[in-house]
DNA sequence: GTATTTGTTCAAATTTTATTGAACAAACCG
DNA sequence: CGGTTTGTTCAATAAAATTTGAACAAATAC
């Protein structure tokens, strides 16, 4: 007898633990939860699209954790809702597929949790640098506007170096 | 009566403050504990290098922490020691200074950071293909190795983003 | 209308991570 | 040598982040 339903079945088999295990490493590298490594990797390599309660149960992680990993990673446009769940009859409840190209992920990391960071970094050292030309001792003044200028520039490359990076991963 | 020692006395002041903020949370967006960012912050508004026991005084951390933090930054490349303390006697305590160049803050945290997790990723995905191959299944297996063959192409794409980010940041 | 299914929210519990602090080691001095 | 200073290590503690689970809301069916 043999196992046909490889997007529903309730086991995880050797080759889907290492999978998930790969995801979990990688999204915590990227400062994300294991719970949304595990729910995009089981995502990845699931043939037919998954329901929210698929997640709970091949996952054993409670339905507040699947929806809110779903909420984090459909923001960064790596799943999408599909409305086929590839039985064909009518289904209401929402299924989802892993976005899978790079660009897609790089591109929505970029802008939810890079992006954000750059911006309110930059209003920050402007600020800093009223600060520091507000400092009597011209000497410490001097140093104090140096720092803040070389902060501003690191800002500045972060941003530069972005669309660069969103170019070369999106071949 | 004028402050003219910047670099060990003990309050923090306004513009201090903020600085330390700014690299707390940048640490933060790194993966990197709070008193990282405290210490390097420190550091890098500090016209005269300052020692471990400055760092404990001024940020009131225990000396483990300004220990351990001192520690990954210099193996991030993003402390130095010196031998000169700024107040010309001999002295035998070493003081630390920061790295400002961006170009080295990059490729230590690539190096200490990026390249081994891209490395063990290569290698756990080269495993990966070999499960996808033990599949017995033909179409699981041909979607397997699709996903596992996708996943090298994330990681090689990886690895040719560094070398021109690095390139990108370090002028 | 009620019952059922699907999904969200958020306070509480759990787990993980960071920090402390005391014991220890190493280097220098007299 | 003993005494002092400087720095490290690591088990215990504190703090922060994640996950749970139960209450709730929204949508559908009958």
């Amino acid at each position: 007898m043999q196992e046909l339903d490889h997007g529903t079945r309730q086991e995880i088999d050797s080759i889907e633990r290492e999978v998930l295990a790969v995801f979990v490493d990688g999204v915590r590298v990227l400062g994300l939860p294991p719970s949304i490594g595990e729910i995009y990797g089981l995502l990845f390599i699931s043939q037919a699209p998954l329901s929210l309660a698929d997640l709970v149960k091949r996952l054993n992680i409670s339905k507040g954790s699947a929806s809110q990993g779903l909420r984090t990673l459909k923001s960064l446009g790596a799943v999408r809702e599909t409305n086929g769940n590839g039985n064909g009859n009518g289904e209401r409840r929402t299924y989802y597929e892993p976005a899978v190209e790079l660009k897609r992920l790089v591109g929505g990391f970029i802008r939810e949790q890079i992006r954000p960071h750059l911006d309110s970094g930059r209003h920050k050292i402007k600020r800093l640098g009223d600060l520091a030309n507000g400092e009597s001792d011209p000497d410490r003044r001097k140093f104090l506007l140096e720092r803040t200028d070389r902060l501003d520039h690191w800002i500045r490359n972060g941003g530069r170096v972005l669309p660069i990076i969103q170019r070369i991963l999106g071949q």
